[in-house]
DNA sequence: TGTAATAACCGGTCTAGACCACTTCATTAT
DNA sequence: ATAATGAAGTGGTCTAGACCGGTTATTACA
């Protein structure tokens, strides 16, 4: 059993949120199954029990645990749907629901930015931009058109890799170690263009989700302007809405 | 200054919490206006730190305040798209935008359930429903269709309001004192269908965005399922995304 | 007068307790 | 055998402190 790390800039609460995250998603707890106690916890890592409360709280925000008095905090069974308020790429989010995703990738280059790319990555005009275009398909069928526009500065040699077969957030995460935390993003219903029905394999007139994104590392840096393109027929947004949190682990 | 209420089941900080809502939302506490600091609050509710930010923690998740290190906590500027995360109505949300919503009702009638309904309302099949179906109209130009269905038995008499001038959301709060608290919503693009191009007035083809919401009240009752067609050139919804509040209080 | 050190204050994290209501289960009394 | 009881364990809430690093205004020095 791993050790929480003391005087570490990450505080203890996050280091023992990401390890018990890590067993849940690793399978280690199955769905249902019971946690140890949040005394149990409180031992076992040698923290106050306020700061195992905290990851616990976390954990039941996002849904990978729920609590019942009395009883004691559990295990969720995974989810489907693509949860809007969760940050997720398309590679996660395929294989958690149980696609397999893969990529045909149709541009990816450099080239200086217009004044409108500027604008939308804040970023001076003319600067170099990555743009990485893809068609998503899960299980072999297109999903989605997508278009990633990042600053080149931030990931310098970042098109040496083969998005045809690479997650662009694992490579954002694990190579230049960025933590994608926060991002905000819109969804508009449209109708798709040629280009759209061309690589999509739509019948015209045909309706699409268009959903645009800007996300920002845990500095606050926007470092990617993505918009994506997704069948009508084959795609839903899925969102969990609270407007208060009743108690810290509604859920 | 109201004092909070020792040995209620309310929870001090959800007290706290709704007192400084109140504050905000009545404009009391104007946007950028810094509230008090968290040892203040202390000391005027008489509570103790780690209560106040369970309170400002609630608030900063719904974005109603944000806090900073050294600084301090201020009040959020309002929002103007519809944000995901936030339950509220067809009518505080263009209210909150700055236009004037207004309806036109379709049908408001009783009928019994067949099964689709009921198994959607989780009631028997059979059991009185309630259907509204109404225009939702900004500034008198119409931007959605959407037709409401309620259990009969939670809010009996509903029909004697004139919905096309009263907000559905407020009836249910203030006379049957449900708590709205949490909903699942999915949104998805779909092509107008006659009805639909007739009450929004499109021109076909035209897209929309099609959104299904289940509402439940803070004793995890399903109230209600709405199905709610927008105008996909007049409408866009917007999220705020994270993957983990880094701390507590991630704005 | 300008600047650097400092003190006061801020939110963020953390501790080591406490009491409550609820659930479960073993023990006891009927 | 069954029912009532009570103890143990659980999460939910709350207290009264503590230390840290960031911010800001004041103060003292050059």
């Amino acid at each position: 059993m791993a050790r929480l790390k003391r005087n570490n800039p990450i505080p203890l609460y996050i280091q023992l949120y990401e390890t018990l995250r890590r067993e849940i998603q690793a399978d280690r707890l199955k769905p249902d199954e019971q946690l140890p106690s949040e005394r149990e916890l409180c031992e076992r890592y040698e923290v106050s029990r306020m700061t195992v409360r905290q990851a616990l709280v976390d954990l039941g925000r996002e849904g990978l645990v729920y609590s019942r008095v009395g009883k004691g905090t559990f295990v969720s069974k995974p989810k489907i749907d693509q949860q809007l308020r969760t940050l997720t790429g398309f590679s996660l989010e395929m294989t958690s629901r149980g696609s397999a995703p893969s990529s045909r990738v149709l541009e990816a280059r450099l080239q200086p930015s217009d004044a409108g790319q500027a604008n939308m990555l804040h970023i001076p005009a003319g600067s170099e931009i990555v743009i990485l275009g893809r068609v998503r398909l899960a299980d072999g069928l297109p999903l989605a058109v997508e278009t990633v526009y990042l600053p080149h500065h931030l990931c310098p040699n970042l098109l040496r890799h083969d998005f045809a077969v690479t997650s662009l957030y694992e490579v954002l995460e694990r190579e230049y170690s960025f933590r994608l935390t926060r991002a905000e993003q819109t969804i508009e219903a449209a109708l798709a263009n040629s280009r759209d029905i061309g690589l999509l394999q739509l019948i015209p007139p045909a309706p699409v989700l268009v959903m645009e994104r800007l996300t920002f590392t845990d500095q606050d840096v926007l470092i990617e302007y993505v918009q994506s393109t997704y069948r009508g027929d084959r795609y839903k947004f899925r969102a969990a809405l609270a407007p208060r949190q009743n108690g810290w682990m509604a859920q």
